[in-house]
DNA sequence: AAAACTATACACCATTTTGGGGTAAATTCC
DNA sequence: GGAATTTACCCCAAAATGGTGTATAGTTTT
């Protein structure tokens, strides 16, 4: 429809790839590198200015880290999209980089042109992953397949992790408050835990729950 | 490298749509579609014989929900891919079906391509999403920017929610069990609750933690 | 500079919750 | 028919919770 300029921040440490982004950018119509930066700081400070639309962004960077600098971005100016583009595959990052705000993350290959896919595919409203990350992603929603949990203990752990008590789990689950209290010594035992909030975090770093 | 045959299982009750996906795939050379079914219980039953290596299916079936069929067939044959693919862009439905099991979610869309790119994209190791659907992924992981929490009370009601006692929250806080108390009381006051569990519950839903 | 908010800390008190030890019947699954 | 699961009950002491209320030092905002 409106064929406004896409208006792009580019935040990366190597000088090469920044300069090389900025160029291959640059030479299509609709996209306008308004800056480029090579450190966060830097492109934090020139927010209100840049009024850029996307940032390109790279994690590890001198001074402030990137994590820390899509926070500070995000909370200035909530709309604006920010794409990683990293050599890290690392889960952890990856989340923590989501958490933090960012909306695609890619990770720097050889081609070009799936930098162009990505801004296209953030113009249009999406989340622009690469592969391993998308699967990354999607299975971080999935649970362990093979449990040693029953399913009624799993249920009983899942309320559990809400913060409820042993009365409002037998209510929820219509069964006896003794009921909840015998599935809850056997989550302990299979478990080998001996409390809640140890059980709790079993839970959730062998995605039990 | 290798030219082996993608054997692909379609679950769809729109007769029309089934048999256009079918003819579409087939028509590729190295696709195979082995089986079309227009319900789950059909396809989880002959699920060894037909030794699929990808299963396209719909939510909105006759007899058994699309969810409840992810869930089984993943049980069955955890290594095998399903995607969804649906007119439903609900997020509840999404994850659901992502935590069901599915390894891609796409709308129905009048463009076929995106079909065979989501294949493709199965096939490199990735979760295919159409644009919307990964982007209410990844705004799944984000907190609520105007949280009414401070700093702090967001730490404590993070470490509320995962079990762990004021007594230990104190300790990993560094302070006094008592400032914990006050910081819960202020964060029950903000919240308009009167207990853990509703804490809890409301700080999901509106993604304060 | 004043006001508002934030983080810290303490006291008292009744009630609820938790986790440890048992035991055992009914039901469901293989 | 036997194993696993789900259900239910007993005793008991320690711990946790939630509702009062007060208070001070530091930070941020106006």
């Amino acid at each position: 429809m409106e064929n406004k300029i896409t208006r792009i921040v580019i935040v990366e440490d190597n000088e090469v790839v920044k300069d090389g982004f900025a160029l291959l950018l640059n030479s299509i119509e609709e996209y306008d590198v308004v800056n480029s930066y090579v450190k966060c700081e830097d492109a934090i400070k020139n927010l209100k200015n840049d009024q850029s639309d996307i940032i390109l962004m790279d994690l590890e960077l001198p001074g402030m880290h990137g994590i820390e600098g899509i926070q500070r971005i995000k909370k200035e100016i909530p709309d604006l999209n920010i794409i990683v583009i990293t050599v890290h595959e690392d889960s952890e990052l990856v989340f923590q980089a989501l958490c933090a705000g960012a909306s695609g993350y890619i990770t720097k290959t050889a081609n070009y042109s799936s930098l162009l896919e990505a801004i296209n595919e953030i113009k249009a409203g999406g989340a622009p992953m690469s592969s391993r990350i998308a699967r990354m992603v999607v299975e971080s929603f999935q649970k362990n397949q093979d449990s040693p949990l029953t399913r009624r203990e799993t249920e009983v752990l899942e309320l559990l992790s809400k913060g409820k008590s042993y009365s409002i789990i037998s209510e929820e689950l219509f069964i006896h408050k003794e009921t909840v209290k015998s599935h809850i010594k056997n989550i302990y035992f299979k478990l080998q835990v001996h409390s809640k909030a140890e059980a709790i975090e079993k839970a959730l770093k062998e995605k039990l729950i």
